[in-house]
RNA sequence: GGGGGAAUUCCCGAGUGGCCAAAGGGGGCAGACUGUAAAUCUGUUGUCAACGACUUCGGUGGUUCGAAUCCACCUUCCCCCA
Protein backbone atom coordinates (compact mmCIF):
# COMPACT_ATOMS: atom_id res chain seq x y z
CA UNK A 1 0.00 0.00 0.00
CA UNK A 2 2.58 2.27 0.95
CA UNK A 3 6.20 2.14 -0.39
CA UNK A 4 9.14 4.69 0.85
CA UNK A 5 11.11 5.25 -1.60
CA UNK A 6 13.83 7.45 -0.78
CA UNK A 7 15.08 9.20 2.46
CA UNK A 8 17.02 12.66 3.16
CA UNK A 9 17.65 13.11 6.89
CA UNK A 10 14.15 12.44 8.23
CA UNK A 11 12.67 13.42 4.82
CA UNK A 12 10.68 10.32 2.85
CA UNK A 13 9.77 10.32 -0.60
CA UNK A 14 6.96 7.79 -1.40
CA UNK A 15 4.28 6.16 -2.92
CA UNK A 16 0.81 5.43 -1.85
CA UNK A 17 -1.99 3.44 -3.69
CA UNK A 18 -5.37 2.98 -3.25
CA UNK A 19 -8.47 1.52 -5.15
CA UNK A 20 -8.24 5.13 -7.64
CA UNK A 21 -4.72 5.14 -8.58
CA UNK A 22 -1.05 5.61 -6.66
CA UNK A 23 -0.27 8.74 -5.36
CA UNK A 24 3.40 10.14 -5.39
CA UNK A 25 4.50 11.19 -2.05
CA UNK A 26 5.08 13.80 -0.10
CA UNK A 27 1.64 15.20 -1.67
CA UNK A 28 -0.72 18.16 -1.14
CA UNK A 29 -4.32 16.89 -1.29
CA UNK A 30 -6.52 19.32 -3.20
CA UNK A 31 -9.49 20.41 -0.76
CA UNK A 32 -13.19 20.03 -1.88
CA UNK A 33 -15.28 20.06 0.98
CA UNK A 34 -18.59 20.05 -0.35
CA UNK A 35 -17.35 18.08 -3.27
CA UNK A 36 -16.23 20.96 -5.24
CA UNK A 37 -13.52 23.05 -4.81
CA UNK A 38 -14.21 26.73 -4.19
CA UNK A 39 -13.41 28.98 -6.52
CA UNK A 40 -15.40 26.76 -9.53
CA UNK A 41 -12.61 24.40 -10.45
CA UNK A 42 -14.41 21.25 -11.56
CA UNK A 43 -12.69 18.07 -10.52
CA UNK A 44 -13.09 17.22 -14.36
CA UNK A 45 -10.01 19.94 -14.51
CA UNK A 46 -8.12 19.04 -11.53
CA UNK A 47 -5.60 16.85 -13.27
CA UNK A 48 -4.55 20.09 -15.14
CA UNK A 49 -3.64 22.02 -12.24
CA UNK A 50 -1.86 18.43 -11.32
CA UNK A 51 -3.89 17.54 -8.34
CA UNK A 52 -3.33 13.81 -7.18
CA UNK A 53 -5.61 13.50 -4.70
CA UNK A 54 -8.73 15.50 -3.72
CA UNK A 55 -10.24 15.75 -0.25
CA UNK A 56 -14.00 16.04 0.66
CA UNK A 57 -15.50 16.23 3.79
CA UNK A 58 -18.05 13.94 5.95
CA UNK A 59 -20.20 16.75 7.59
CA UNK A 60 -20.72 18.47 4.83
CA UNK A 61 -22.03 15.74 2.18
CA UNK A 62 -24.17 14.40 5.24
CA UNK A 63 -25.45 17.57 5.89
CA UNK A 64 -26.09 18.08 2.07
CA UNK A 65 -26.94 16.34 -0.55
CA UNK A 66 -26.80 13.38 1.63
CA UNK A 67 -24.29 10.52 2.01
CA UNK A 68 -26.87 8.23 1.01
CA UNK A 69 -27.90 10.09 -2.31
CA UNK A 70 -24.46 9.94 -3.22
CA UNK A 71 -24.13 6.60 -2.33
CA UNK A 72 -27.21 5.81 -4.54
CA UNK A 73 -25.64 7.92 -7.69
CA UNK A 74 -22.82 5.65 -7.22
CA UNK A 75 -20.38 7.16 -4.74
CA UNK A 76 -18.73 10.13 -4.53
CA UNK A 77 -16.08 9.74 -7.43
CA UNK A 78 -18.54 9.15 -9.86
CA UNK A 79 -21.28 11.90 -8.49
CA UNK A 80 -18.50 14.93 -8.33
CA UNK A 81 -16.54 13.13 -11.47
CA UNK A 82 -12.82 12.65 -10.28
CA UNK A 83 -11.82 9.19 -10.64
CA UNK A 84 -8.32 9.64 -8.85
CA UNK A 85 -7.90 8.99 -5.09
CA UNK A 86 -10.28 10.90 -3.14
CA UNK A 87 -9.80 11.47 1.12
CA UNK A 88 -12.36 11.90 2.89
CA UNK A 89 -12.41 14.09 6.34
CA UNK A 90 -14.52 12.70 9.29
CA UNK A 91 -15.86 15.46 10.42
CA UNK A 92 -13.88 15.81 13.52
CA UNK A 93 -13.04 19.15 12.62
CA UNK A 94 -16.20 20.63 12.72
CA UNK A 95 -15.83 20.00 16.59
CA UNK A 96 -13.40 22.43 16.15
CA UNK A 97 -14.35 24.76 13.73
CA UNK A 98 -18.28 24.89 14.17
CA UNK A 99 -17.90 24.77 17.97
CA UNK A 100 -20.81 27.36 18.95
CA UNK A 101 -23.06 24.38 16.94
CA UNK A 102 -22.31 21.27 18.88
CA UNK A 103 -22.36 18.99 22.13
CA UNK A 104 -20.11 16.80 22.52
CA UNK A 105 -20.90 13.27 24.14
CA UNK A 106 -18.95 9.87 25.01
CA UNK A 107 -21.39 8.63 21.99
CA UNK A 108 -21.16 11.27 19.40
CA UNK A 109 -21.14 14.96 18.76
CA UNK A 110 -24.52 16.46 18.34
CA UNK A 111 -24.49 19.04 15.96
CA UNK A 112 -27.03 21.98 14.93
CA UNK A 113 -26.80 21.79 10.92
CA UNK A 114 -24.80 25.56 10.25
CA UNK A 115 -27.36 25.51 6.97
CA UNK A 116 -30.70 25.49 9.01
CA UNK A 117 -30.18 24.50 12.20
CA UNK A 118 -31.08 20.92 12.27
CA UNK A 119 -30.13 18.76 14.87
CA UNK A 120 -27.14 15.90 13.25
CA UNK A 121 -25.60 13.04 15.21
CA UNK A 122 -22.18 12.50 14.57
CA UNK A 123 -20.31 9.30 16.12
CA UNK A 124 -17.85 7.33 15.37
CA UNK A 125 -20.17 4.60 13.58
CA UNK A 126 -22.14 7.33 11.84
CA UNK A 127 -18.87 9.16 10.37
CA UNK A 128 -17.69 5.64 8.94
CA UNK A 129 -20.89 4.59 7.49
CA UNK A 130 -20.81 8.10 5.67
CA UNK A 131 -17.80 7.80 4.61
CA UNK A 132 -18.29 4.35 3.19
CA UNK A 133 -21.60 5.78 1.27
CA UNK A 134 -19.21 8.26 -0.18
CA UNK A 135 -16.82 5.42 -1.42
CA UNK A 136 -13.21 7.34 -0.58
CA UNK A 137 -10.47 5.47 -0.64
CA UNK A 138 -8.92 6.75 2.24
CA UNK A 139 -11.30 7.27 5.56
CA UNK A 140 -10.20 9.66 8.03
CA UNK A 141 -11.22 8.70 11.49
CA UNK A 142 -13.75 10.70 14.22
CA UNK A 143 -11.77 12.24 16.21
CA UNK A 144 -11.85 15.69 18.39
CA UNK A 145 -10.28 18.22 16.76
CA UNK A 146 -9.11 20.34 20.08
CA UNK A 147 -8.78 24.30 20.24
CA UNK A 148 -4.97 25.50 21.82
CA UNK A 149 -4.78 27.26 24.08
CA UNK A 150 -6.18 24.26 25.40
CA UNK A 151 -6.36 23.04 28.96
CA UNK A 152 -4.42 19.70 29.98
CA UNK A 153 -6.61 17.70 31.52
CA UNK A 154 -9.50 18.66 28.16
CA UNK A 155 -6.58 17.10 25.78
CA UNK A 156 -6.02 14.83 28.00
CA UNK A 157 -9.75 13.69 27.91
CA UNK A 158 -10.05 14.38 24.65
CA UNK A 159 -7.59 12.32 23.85
CA UNK A 160 -9.19 9.13 25.31
CA UNK A 161 -12.21 10.37 23.50
CA UNK A 162 -10.57 10.29 20.58
CA UNK A 163 -8.73 6.92 21.07
CA UNK A 164 -12.07 5.18 22.40
CA UNK A 165 -13.80 6.71 19.16
CA UNK A 166 -10.78 5.10 16.99
CA UNK A 167 -11.16 1.57 18.19
CA UNK A 168 -14.55 2.13 17.11
CA UNK A 169 -13.99 3.53 13.69
CA UNK A 170 -11.47 0.58 13.13
CA UNK A 171 -14.61 -2.06 14.02
CA UNK A 172 -17.89 0.11 11.82
CA UNK A 173 -15.28 0.39 9.09
CA UNK A 174 -13.86 -3.14 8.87
CA UNK A 175 -17.92 -4.48 8.76
CA UNK A 176 -18.83 -1.84 6.23
CA UNK A 177 -15.93 -3.15 3.97
CA UNK A 178 -17.67 -6.72 4.11
CA UNK A 179 -21.24 -5.48 3.07
CA UNK A 180 -21.86 -6.71 -0.07
CA UNK A 181 -22.89 -3.48 -1.58
CA UNK A 182 -19.96 -1.40 -0.23
CA UNK A 183 -19.50 1.87 -2.49
CA UNK A 184 -15.65 1.14 -2.08
CA UNK A 185 -14.53 -2.11 -0.56
CA UNK A 186 -11.01 -1.26 -0.26
CA UNK A 187 -11.45 1.96 1.92
CA UNK A 188 -8.90 1.83 4.21
CA UNK A 189 -8.95 4.05 7.82
CA UNK A 190 -5.96 6.82 8.82
CA UNK A 191 -5.71 7.50 12.42
CA UNK A 192 -5.69 10.74 13.95
CA UNK A 193 -3.31 11.61 16.48
CA UNK A 194 -4.33 14.59 19.19
CA UNK A 195 -2.81 16.14 22.22
CA UNK A 196 -3.07 20.03 21.85
CA UNK A 197 0.49 21.21 22.53
CA UNK A 198 1.30 18.54 25.10
CA UNK A 199 4.16 16.74 23.41
CA UNK A 200 3.94 14.13 26.47
CA UNK A 201 0.34 13.56 25.45
CA UNK A 202 1.27 13.91 21.91
CA UNK A 203 3.61 10.57 22.21
CA UNK A 204 1.63 8.83 24.40
CA UNK A 205 -1.77 9.60 22.35
CA UNK A 206 0.33 8.29 19.06
CA UNK A 207 1.56 5.09 20.76
CA UNK A 208 -1.59 3.87 21.34
CA UNK A 209 -3.07 4.77 18.34
CA UNK A 210 -0.30 3.39 16.51
CA UNK A 211 -1.19 -0.36 18.17
CA UNK A 212 -4.01 -0.32 16.14
CA UNK A 213 -2.32 -0.78 13.00
CA UNK A 214 -3.94 1.09 10.40
CA UNK A 215 -2.56 2.05 6.93
CA UNK A 216 -2.18 5.59 7.56
CA UNK A 217 -1.74 7.85 10.37
CA UNK A 218 -2.36 11.74 10.91
CA UNK A 219 -1.26 14.51 13.11
CA UNK A 220 -4.69 16.74 13.96
CA UNK A 221 -5.03 19.22 16.02
CA UNK A 222 -2.19 22.08 14.73
CA UNK A 223 -2.82 25.59 12.94
CA UNK A 224 -5.40 26.62 15.47
CA UNK A 225 -3.96 28.53 17.12
CA UNK A 226 -0.46 27.34 17.97
CA UNK A 227 3.08 29.22 16.84
CA UNK A 228 5.07 27.78 13.68
CA UNK A 229 7.70 26.46 16.30
CA UNK A 230 5.38 24.78 18.55
CA UNK A 231 3.52 23.14 15.79
CA UNK A 232 7.55 22.04 14.37
CA UNK A 233 8.04 20.19 17.82
CA UNK A 234 5.12 18.54 18.12
CA UNK A 235 5.34 17.14 14.83
CA UNK A 236 8.93 16.23 15.79
CA UNK A 237 8.19 14.90 19.09
CA UNK A 238 5.64 12.73 17.59
CA UNK A 239 6.87 11.46 14.30
CA UNK A 240 9.51 9.46 16.61
CA UNK A 241 6.43 7.25 17.14
CA UNK A 242 4.74 6.96 13.70
CA UNK A 243 5.04 3.64 11.99
CA UNK A 244 7.71 3.92 9.92
CA UNK A 245 5.81 2.20 7.09
CA UNK A 246 3.28 3.69 6.69
CA UNK A 247 2.14 7.17 5.38
CA UNK A 248 2.07 10.34 7.47
CA UNK A 249 -0.51 13.39 7.14
CA UNK A 250 -0.15 16.70 8.40
CA UNK A 251 -4.08 17.81 8.73
CA UNK A 252 -5.06 20.97 7.76
CA UNK A 253 -1.38 21.99 7.15
CA UNK A 254 -0.05 24.95 5.44
CA UNK A 255 1.52 27.46 4.08
CA UNK A 256 4.11 26.81 1.49
CA UNK A 257 6.76 27.24 4.35
CA UNK A 258 4.89 24.55 6.98
CA UNK A 259 4.84 22.06 4.00
CA UNK A 260 8.47 22.08 3.17
CA UNK A 261 9.05 21.93 7.15
CA UNK A 262 6.96 19.30 6.69
CA UNK A 263 8.48 17.38 4.67
CA UNK A 264 11.72 17.76 6.75
CA UNK A 265 10.41 16.41 9.80
CA UNK A 266 9.04 13.19 7.95
CA UNK A 267 5.58 14.06 6.76
CA UNK A 268 3.76 12.83 3.33
CA UNK A 269 0.71 13.96 3.12
CA UNK A 270 -0.84 17.14 3.20
CA UNK A 271 -3.95 19.41 2.91
CA UNK A 272 -5.01 23.26 3.56
CA UNK A 273 -7.71 25.50 2.24
CA UNK A 274 -5.48 27.97 2.00
CA UNK A 275 -4.24 28.30 -1.47
CA UNK A 276 -8.51 27.68 -2.71
CA UNK A 277 -9.68 30.47 0.03
CA UNK A 278 -6.43 33.07 -0.11
CA UNK A 279 -6.53 32.68 -4.10
CA UNK A 280 -10.43 33.60 -3.59
CA UNK A 281 -9.29 36.61 -1.63
CA UNK A 282 -6.59 37.62 -4.09
CA UNK A 283 -3.46 36.47 -2.47
CA UNK A 284 -1.22 34.57 -4.68
CA UNK A 285 1.58 32.24 -3.80
CA UNK A 286 4.58 32.82 -6.48
CA UNK A 287 8.48 31.53 -6.31
CA UNK A 288 9.46 34.99 -4.86
CA UNK A 289 6.81 34.65 -2.03
CA UNK A 290 3.16 35.68 -1.69
CA UNK A 291 1.39 38.91 -3.20
CA UNK A 292 -1.49 40.67 -2.41
CA UNK A 293 -3.01 41.11 -6.35
CA UNK A 294 -5.42 44.12 -4.82
CA UNK A 295 -2.42 46.21 -4.40
CA UNK A 296 -2.33 49.19 -6.25
CA UNK A 297 1.38 48.85 -7.55
CA UNK A 298 -0.03 45.97 -9.45
CA UNK A 299 -2.19 48.65 -11.71
CA UNK A 300 -0.14 48.72 -14.58
CA UNK A 301 1.78 45.20 -14.03
CA UNK A 302 1.49 43.43 -17.65
CA UNK A 303 3.83 40.47 -16.56
CA UNK A 304 2.36 37.57 -15.28
CA UNK A 305 1.26 36.73 -11.89
CA UNK A 306 4.73 34.62 -11.44
CA UNK A 307 6.71 34.07 -14.59
CA UNK A 308 8.15 31.04 -13.50
CA UNK A 309 4.87 29.65 -13.41
CA UNK A 310 3.09 27.33 -16.14
CA UNK A 311 -0.86 26.80 -14.37
CA UNK A 312 -3.39 28.33 -17.21
CA UNK A 313 -3.51 31.88 -15.80
CA UNK A 314 0.11 33.02 -15.92
CA UNK A 315 0.38 31.36 -19.31
CA UNK A 316 -2.03 33.93 -20.57
CA UNK A 317 -3.03 36.69 -18.38
CA UNK A 318 -1.56 39.63 -16.61
CA UNK A 319 -1.31 41.00 -13.41
CA UNK A 320 -2.83 44.22 -14.08
CA UNK A 321 -5.88 41.94 -15.99
CA UNK A 322 -5.96 39.86 -13.19
CA UNK A 323 -6.12 42.98 -10.59
CA UNK A 324 -8.70 43.92 -12.65
CA UNK A 325 -10.95 41.20 -12.48
CA UNK A 326 -10.78 40.88 -8.74
CA UNK A 327 -11.56 44.72 -8.30
CA UNK A 328 -14.51 44.29 -10.64
CA UNK A 329 -15.79 41.33 -8.68
CA UNK A 330 -15.64 38.85 -11.91
CA UNK A 331 -16.36 35.10 -11.21
CA UNK A 332 -13.16 34.59 -13.23
CA UNK A 333 -11.47 35.97 -10.41
CA UNK A 334 -11.73 33.70 -8.14
CA UNK A 335 -11.68 30.69 -10.25
CA UNK A 336 -8.05 32.23 -11.78
CA UNK A 337 -7.28 32.45 -7.91
CA UNK A 338 -7.98 29.30 -7.14
CA UNK A 339 -6.73 27.96 -10.18
CA UNK A 340 -3.25 29.48 -9.70
CA UNK A 341 -2.89 28.55 -5.96
CA UNK A 342 -3.49 25.08 -6.09
CA UNK A 343 -0.83 24.60 -9.08
CA UNK A 344 1.35 26.34 -7.05
CA UNK A 345 0.94 24.31 -3.96
CA UNK A 346 0.90 21.03 -6.88
CA UNK A 347 3.98 22.18 -8.45
CA UNK A 348 6.08 22.73 -5.34
CA UNK A 349 5.06 19.12 -3.95
CA UNK A 350 6.37 18.10 -7.42
CA UNK A 351 9.88 20.21 -6.99
CA UNK A 352 9.80 18.61 -3.20
CA UNK A 353 9.65 14.96 -4.51
CA UNK A 354 12.28 15.49 -7.44
CA UNK A 355 14.92 17.44 -5.00
CA UNK A 356 13.99 14.11 -3.13
CA UNK A 357 14.84 11.77 -5.47
CA UNK A 358 18.03 13.81 -6.64
CA UNK A 359 18.58 13.85 -3.11
CA UNK A 360 18.57 17.64 -3.06
CA UNK A 361 16.03 18.20 -0.91
CA UNK A 362 17.60 20.16 2.06
CA UNK A 363 19.18 22.36 -0.48
CA UNK A 364 15.86 22.85 -1.89
CA UNK A 365 14.61 23.47 1.55
CA UNK A 366 17.57 26.17 2.27
CA UNK A 367 16.56 28.02 -0.78
CA UNK A 368 12.69 28.18 -0.78
CA UNK A 369 11.52 27.35 2.74
CA UNK A 370 11.92 31.25 4.25
CA UNK A 371 11.72 32.94 0.89
CA UNK A 372 8.28 31.70 0.01
CA UNK A 373 7.05 33.16 3.40
CA UNK A 374 7.88 36.75 2.54
CA UNK A 375 6.37 39.31 0.42
CA UNK A 376 7.22 38.93 -3.42
C1' G B 1 -45.85 82.58 -16.02
C1' G B 2 -47.54 80.26 -11.02
C1' G B 3 -46.65 76.67 -6.99
C1' G B 4 -43.58 73.13 -4.43
C1' G B 5 -38.90 70.60 -3.43
C1' A B 6 -33.57 69.93 -3.45
C1' A B 7 -28.13 71.37 -3.20
C1' U B 8 -23.64 67.52 2.51
C1' U B 9 -16.91 65.26 2.67
C1' C B 10 -14.58 60.87 -4.25
C1' C B 11 -20.09 58.94 -5.20
C1' C B 12 -24.98 57.80 -3.04
C1' G B 13 -27.04 59.36 1.35
C1' A B 14 -28.19 60.57 7.00
C1' G B 15 -27.95 64.90 9.83
C1' U B 16 -32.39 70.56 10.77
C1' G B 17 -28.51 75.35 16.68
C1' G B 18 -23.60 72.96 20.47
C1' C B 19 -22.15 65.83 21.95
C1' C B 20 -20.31 67.15 13.74
C1' A B 21 -14.53 66.39 10.34
C1' A B 22 -20.13 65.11 10.01
C1' A B 23 -24.19 58.18 10.61
C1' G B 24 -24.63 54.29 6.90
C1' G B 25 -23.56 52.29 2.13
C1' G B 26 -20.41 52.42 -2.24
C1' G B 27 -15.69 53.42 -4.14
C1' G B 28 -10.33 53.89 -2.77
C1' C B 29 -6.06 52.16 0.18
C1' A B 30 -4.12 48.30 3.26
C1' G B 31 -4.29 43.82 6.37
C1' A B 32 -6.05 38.87 7.73
C1' C B 33 -7.06 33.92 6.13
C1' U B 34 -3.81 26.75 7.81
C1' G B 35 -8.48 18.76 8.11
C1' U B 36 -13.67 25.64 4.43
C1' A B 37 -20.49 28.33 8.29
C1' A B 38 -15.19 32.37 4.36
C1' A B 39 -16.85 35.13 -3.72
C1' U B 40 -15.37 36.28 3.64
C1' C B 41 -13.68 39.29 7.68
C1' U B 42 -10.85 43.60 9.78
C1' G B 43 -8.64 48.43 9.69
C1' U B 44 -8.39 53.01 7.27
C1' U B 45 -10.28 56.95 4.03
C1' G B 46 -10.55 66.31 4.57
C1' U B 47 -5.47 68.77 5.49
C1' C B 48 -1.25 69.49 8.57
C1' A B 49 4.63 71.03 11.71
C1' A B 50 -1.19 65.74 13.77
C1' C B 51 -3.36 63.28 21.63
C1' G B 52 -3.63 69.69 18.92
C1' A B 53 -4.65 73.00 14.97
C1' C B 54 -6.74 74.39 10.32
C1' U B 55 -10.28 74.08 6.15
C1' U B 56 -15.23 71.69 4.61
C1' C B 57 -21.78 70.74 4.12
C1' G B 58 -24.00 75.32 -3.70
C1' G B 59 -22.58 81.09 -3.29
C1' U B 60 -22.70 85.80 -0.64
C1' G B 61 -24.22 88.38 3.51
C1' G B 62 -26.68 88.15 8.27
C1' U B 63 -28.78 86.27 13.35
C1' U B 64 -26.24 83.80 17.59
C1' C B 65 -21.49 82.91 22.78
C1' G B 66 -21.90 78.99 18.88
C1' A B 67 -24.58 77.42 12.20
C1' A B 68 -24.32 71.80 7.67
C1' U B 69 -28.59 73.05 10.65
C1' C B 70 -32.08 79.75 11.52
C1' C B 71 -32.87 84.45 8.11
C1' A B 72 -32.13 87.28 3.32
C1' C B 73 -30.61 87.43 -1.50
C1' C B 74 -28.19 84.83 -5.55
C1' U B 75 -26.96 80.31 -8.58
C1' U B 76 -28.14 75.44 -10.29
C1' C B 77 -31.28 71.15 -10.54
C1' C B 78 -36.05 68.39 -9.98
C1' C B 79 -41.49 67.98 -9.70
C1' C B 80 -46.55 69.91 -10.36
C1' C B 81 -50.03 73.53 -12.56
C1' A B 82 -50.49 76.70 -16.81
Amino acid sequence: MFTVLKTEKGARRGQFSCPHGTVQTPVFMNVGTAGAIKGGIAATELSELGCQIELSNTYHLHVRPGDELIARHGGLHKFMGWNGPILTDSGGFQIFSLAKLRHIKEEGVYFNSHVDGRRIFLGPEESMRIQSNLGSDIAMAFDECVKIPAEFSYARDACGRTLRWLERCKAELERRNCLPDAVNPGQVLFGINQGAVFAQLRVEHMKQIAELELPGYAIGGLAVGETHREMYEIIEAVEEHMPRDKPRYLMGVGTPTNIIEGVARGVDFFDCVMPARNGRHGHFFTWDGVLNIFNKRYEEDDSPIDERCGCPVCRSFSRAYVRHLFKAGELLALRFGAMHNLFFYNSLMEKIRLALDEGRFESFRAEYSAKLAKRA
